[in-house]
DNA sequence: TCCTTGACTTGCGATCAGAAAC
DNA sequence: GTTTCTGATCGCAAGTCAAGGA
């Protein structure tokens, strides 16, 4: 029954996709966009007069340029980034170019800049935020709401649709992460000269503000992007796009995971053919074949080349330098051991030692041989080279699909593992979260410890131990009710025997309950679990096993993720299989 | 084939707002 | 009612990958 049900709201969905499929055959997007266009950020507002700006222990009033690009600095004033030296450098320099020729000529030092008077200024106002009253913090509420209402939707075909980020970024200062040598360097502020537009010719354009213009209104429903601007940082294009819960979103993310299952279908045919290229006479098929291996089996992304000194020095599986692993013939009862060790994407250190099969281990000895630590590993292959490898493999098969295709089977398999049938829902809600956190860790999502996580840690602990010794008193309680009840045997005592059991039982729920929280979150210490579940787990499978055990869906998915996956929640019945 | 550009997804930390504790 | 804590949301940087031009 559940499963005619469940074929018959897929076909629905289908159906609805066909009829509107014509516009996909042509690469369009839409047919109608109309939006209001981007909220650009507020003009500067000058520093009032008594916040005072000292150069060399001297007072000295800044022209408001300069003033603006101070406070940005002030603003960071007790971040670690002001400390650093690239940052002062970035910050300085760029600083300079808004100051006019008698600033310049005034202050030749950073170290001589003493921004503190501003700094206490912004810590106040922001204390000053904090403390407003109920009034006039409902009156923000209201004013954003309103902005929300005319900025934040748009209509595309005939969907009024949620616009992801409708706000233009204001101006400041380049934070990069890691080790990036363009932090502190000044983003400049986007005026609507530098905004494109983009909307359908027959809607109503977007105004921009009186006495400006927008750099150009574009009408390409090929792309799915309402508002564009280059920045000026690295030069790249920053765009206006949808919410996550948007059709046109929505639908992208299905095909992903649709992609995924194919690749499910054919992965062991590639796998023996990884294997079999292990032993090719051709170098850039043996490396290739072992890259392949490493981001099938450590999930690795792909590794772009990246411009040196653009930014910071990551690295993904094809741009692997020769310093970035070791091997090990043996190590402790293993043979054969890889050692990785390299920044990844974010700068997220990716550390991890894996014992390889024979083969690949000889590969990797060769392809190191006479290359210096800076080398790459793999010299004869880069992405391009193997994503089209890939696509002749499967249609629309490329590296990144090795991601979310482990991911999910990942979780999916995990889940049969690790849930038991007769388990209370806090307990099939910490296995979920262990399966979420094996991919997690797959995915090596990291986060820095939280700031207040011992003292959490703590507090809950406190917690469980009250409810330690509540459930230890009302056990005594029990116990005497039982008593009493044995030597009078009337209805009163044999009532108070059962309201003490109840209690007993409650509380022993609540400990467990406490208990399994504090598990959950010791284990997640360092592990983010919000990437993997936002961008690598088939929803699917998490709809089923939520119905399959009568899970409530939102101890699994808050509001905007039920937003973003509705069309998961809507397909997936509990015998769901990715 | 190489290099650049453009569009889109993925990713972390910061900040915010509401719930819980006091 | 006020303060503290926590999960949700925001902000925006940093990836992936395809297409187009040299």
């Amino acid at each position: 029954e559940n499963g005619k049900k469940a074929k018959k709201r897929k076909q629905e969905y289908e159906d609805e996709e066909e009829e509107e499929e014509e516009r996909s055959t042509d690469g369009s997007k839409w047919k109608f966009l109309e939006h209001k266009g981007p909220v650009l950020a507020p003009p500067y507002e000058p520093l009032p007069g008594h916040v005072r700006f000292f150069y060399d222990g001297k007072l000295l009033r800044l022209s408001a340029p300069a003033e603006e690009v101070a406070t940005f600095f002030a603003k960071m004033l007790d971040h670690e980034y002001t400390t650093k030296e690239m940052f002062r450098k970035n910050f300085y320099k760029d600083w300079r170019k808004e100051m006019t020729s008698e600033e310049k000529s005034k202050i030749t030092d950073i170290n001589k800049c003493n921004f503190t008077e501003m700094s206490e200024y912004f810590k106040a106002q922001s204390e000053a935020r904090k403390q407003m009253s109920k009034d006039e913090k409902l009156k923000i509420k209201e004013e954003n709401e309103r902005i929300l209402q005319e900025y934040g939707f748009c209509v595309m075909d005939n969907h009024k649709e949620r616009i992801g980020n409708f706000r233009i970024e204001p101006p400041g200062l380049f934070r990069g992460r890691g080790d990036h040598p363009k932090m502190g360097m000044l983003k400049r502020r986007i005026r609507p000269e530098d905004i494109i537009i983009n909307c359908s010719k027959d809607s109503k354009h977007p105004k921009p503000p009186q006495g400006t213009r927008w750099k150009e209104v574009r009408h390409d429903n090929k792309v799915t992007w309402l508002v564009s601007w280059t920045e000026n940082i690295q030069g790249s294009i920053k765009y206006i796009m949808l919410n996550p819960s948007s059709r046109i979103k929505g639908e992208k993310d299905w095909q992903k995971y649709e992609t995924a299952r194919r690749l499910k279908k054919c992965v062991e045919r590639l796998r023996a053919q990884y294997r079999e290229d292990w032993k090719s006479k051709e170098m850039r098929v043996r490396q290739r074949a072992v890259a392949l291996y490493f981001i099938d089996k450590l999930a690795l992304r792909a590794g772009n080349e990246k411009e040196e000194g653009e930014t910071a020095d990551t690295v993904g599986c094809c741009s692997l330098r020769v310093e970035h692993i070791k091997l090990y013939s043996k190590m402790d009862d293993q043979e054969y051991v890889v050692e990785f060790d390299f920044l990844g994407k974010d700068s997220i250190r990716y550390y991890n030692k894996m014992p390889v099969e024979k083969r690949v281990f000889k590969n990797l000895q060769l392809f190191l041989e006479n290359k210096q630590p800076e080398d790459d590993l793999f010299d004869r292959l880069n992405t391009s080279i193997l994503n089209k490898h890939l696509q002749e493999l499967m249609d629309g098969l490329t590296a990144k699909v090795f991601r979310t295709y482990n991911a999910s089977i990942t979780l999916q398999q995990q889940l049969k593992e690790l849930t038991s049938p007769d388990e209370s829902i806090p307990a099939k809600i910490l296995s979920y979260n262990r399966a979420n956190r094996a991919v997690a860790i797959l995915c090596n999502h990291q986060r820095a410890a939280p700031k207040t996580f011992e003292k959490s840690m703590q507090n809950l602990q406190t917690k469980i131990d009250e409810k330690q010794k509540q459930l230890s008193a009302t056990r005594k309680q029990l116990k005497g009710a039982k008593t009493e009840h044995k030597a009078s045997h009337d209805d009163r005592s044999k009532k108070m025997v059962e309201v003490k059991r109840k209690a007993v039982q409650r509380i022993e729920e609540q400990l467990m309950k406490l208990q399994m929280q504090a598990t959950d979150r010791e284990e997640n210490k360092q592990i983010a679990l919000g990437t993997s579940k936002l961008n690598y787990l088939d929803p699917r499978i998490s709809v089923a096993w939520v119905k399959k055990w009568d899970v409530p869906m939102e101890k699994i998915y808050n509001k905007t993720q039920r937003e973003k996956f509705a069309w998961a929640i809507d397909m997936a019945e509990e015998d769901y299989e990715f």
